[in-house]
RNA sequence: GACCCCAUCGUCUAGCCUGGUCAGGACACAAGCUUUUCAAGCUUGCAGCGCGGGUUCAAAUCCCGCUGGGGUCGCCA
């Protein structure tokens, strides 16, 4: 049997962190068995329904790097919908209210065997007959779902928790149809931090906003496979081939699993450091000139030196923006209470003084800077301590940050000269 | 409420199927080392089998109950 599984998105809103996992599931499985991966979009709600959504799926799906081999669309498929539900009419099987089509539920025992779970049982005596055509004459989710995944030949319909009471529905509809249902899969949900239902009011919700922070799409896909399985032997930062190899559905999860900012955030500093600068540069210069902070020209080796000196100290690109805006702008703020920890008229004395040493420093090299600053320091019989942390927050604006050279160095003598005159005067 | 699913450190998890290893790893947290600060890195520490019954020489692991959490009950998907 060739294995073929399906993502089904319907576009009423963005891609959630959930369906993302839900999509990485069913790639990684369908990748890991040589089989098929199918988008599918459910659009049968032309109400809600909006092409800005369609749009925002497809990006983000293109984005975590889920290729896939086929394209659907419900709402191309309406005329194969009523054809089905007519048979069933046809059959018996079905009965009209108005223009709308409904299942007659027979009295039986809907049961299937969940890959994660194991046997499920439902007694169709809880079940109410199914709209299968609504009124409007589209079809109901679980109708078009069930044609769509048999004429598909979706082998496994791998999908969140909150299907499971879908799915004796639509075995009654597969049954009624006299297809043959596919295997089932139902992954366990992700929860908010608090360990609730994960809603808009639980942080970023959708991929893109994951994407706009300056996440790594492989950071973000590394996280949400460990959410709810594991490789087994205690690796954590895994690449999506690698996992894949070591996939299986049976080792997923049952219990739903609360979503964690900080591993995340952890895993996100892990690919940003370890990434080769060269491609870090690529993936941070987007950032910089939609902020107006590098126009086209921009000078790339110093964009490097930049990343380089802050790749271990950012966990995504808004905390690398927020960090190192005092070296693209000129206003960059200095809190009062900042001030007077460490920019007091003694503290600051020796500003001129060190800039009238710096000045003669050239090239304006980390090296040479600091023979030059040491000196200065020195003559001035002052710890190091007292000098550097002063300096570094007239130059950038905060009592933390790289080593006190390479940061002047990466901002230039002009403007390392400009700020200690600036506070010095 | 009815039906269904689930339950190992604060969080993500390994172990459960095929009972016997000080219950292992990671994030977070704490301490130390390093250091011009902050990160990073290294070392160490803290912390868990929800409860109660069985079965067994032996239970995180198998069975039952309870409790707790979650999901679904739309002509939404």
């Amino acid at each position: 049997m060739t294995i073929k599984t399906r993502f089904a998105p319907s576009p009423t809103g963005f891609l959630h962190i959930g369906g993302a996992r839900t999509a990485l599931f069913n790639w990684m499985y369908a990748r890991s068995q040589g089989g098929c991966f199918v988008l599918r979009i459910e659009d049968t709600d032309q109400e809600r329904s909006k092409r800005e959504y369609l749009d925002e799926i497809v990006d983000s799906m293109e984005w975590l790097g889920f290729a896939w081999d086929e394209l659907y669309q419900q709402s191309d498929r309406f005329d194969l919908y009523r054809q089905y539900a007519q048979k069933l009419l046809d059959e018996g099987k079905a009965y009209t209210d108005g223009p709308a089509v409904i299942l007659k539920i027979p009295q039986m025992q809907l049961k299937f065997f969940d890959l994660i779970r194991g046997e499920v049982e439902f007694n169709s005596e809880t079940i109410k007959d199914q709209v299968l055509i609504k009124s409007d004459g589209s079809p109901t989710y679980s109708f078009a779902c069930v044609v769509d995944d048999a004429l598909m030949e979706i082998s496994h319909v791998i999908r969140g928790e909150d299907h499971i009471s879908n799915t004796p529905k639509q075995l009654a509809i597969y049954q009624a149809l006299d297809l043959k249902p596919p295997k089932f899969a139902h992954l366990p949900l992700i929860m908010d931090e608090e360990g609730g239902r994960m809603s808009k009011r639980s942080g970023a919700t959708a991929v893109s906003d994951y994407r706009r922070q300056g996440f790594l799409p492989d950071a973000l896909v590394n996280y949400l496979m460990l959410l709810g399985w594991s490789p087994g032997d205690n690796q954590e930062v895994i690449s999506l081939p690698s996992a894949v190899k070591k996939f299986s559905i049976k080792k997923v999860n049952k219990a739903a699993a609360a979503f964690s900012m900080d591993k995340l955030k952890w895993l996100n500093a892990e690919y940003l450091k370890t990434m080769p600068l060269e491609q870090l540069v690529e993936f941070v210069v987007p950032f910089l000139k939609e902020r107006g902070w590098i126009a086209e020209d921009y000078d790339r080796n110093w964009i490097l030196n930049i990343v380089e000196l802050y790749k271990s100290r950012m966990a995504d690109i808004e905390e690398f923006l927020v960090r190192t805006a005092y070296l693209f702008q000129e206003d960059f703020s200095v809190s009062d209470a900042m001030k007077e920890k460490q920019l007091t008229v003694e503290q600051t004395a020796c500003f001129p003084d060190f800039a009238e040493n710096l000045k003669r420093v050239d090239p304006f090299s980390k090296e040479l800077v600091e023979q030059a600053f040491r000196r200065c320091v020195e003559e001035q019989n002052l710890k190091m301590s007292e000098a550097v942390h002063p300096v570094r927050v007239a130059l950038t604006g905060s009592d933390v940050g790289p080593g006190l050279f390479e940061t002047m160095a990466v901002l230039g003598k002009e403007k390392t000269l400009k700020r200690l005159q600036l506070v010095g005067a």
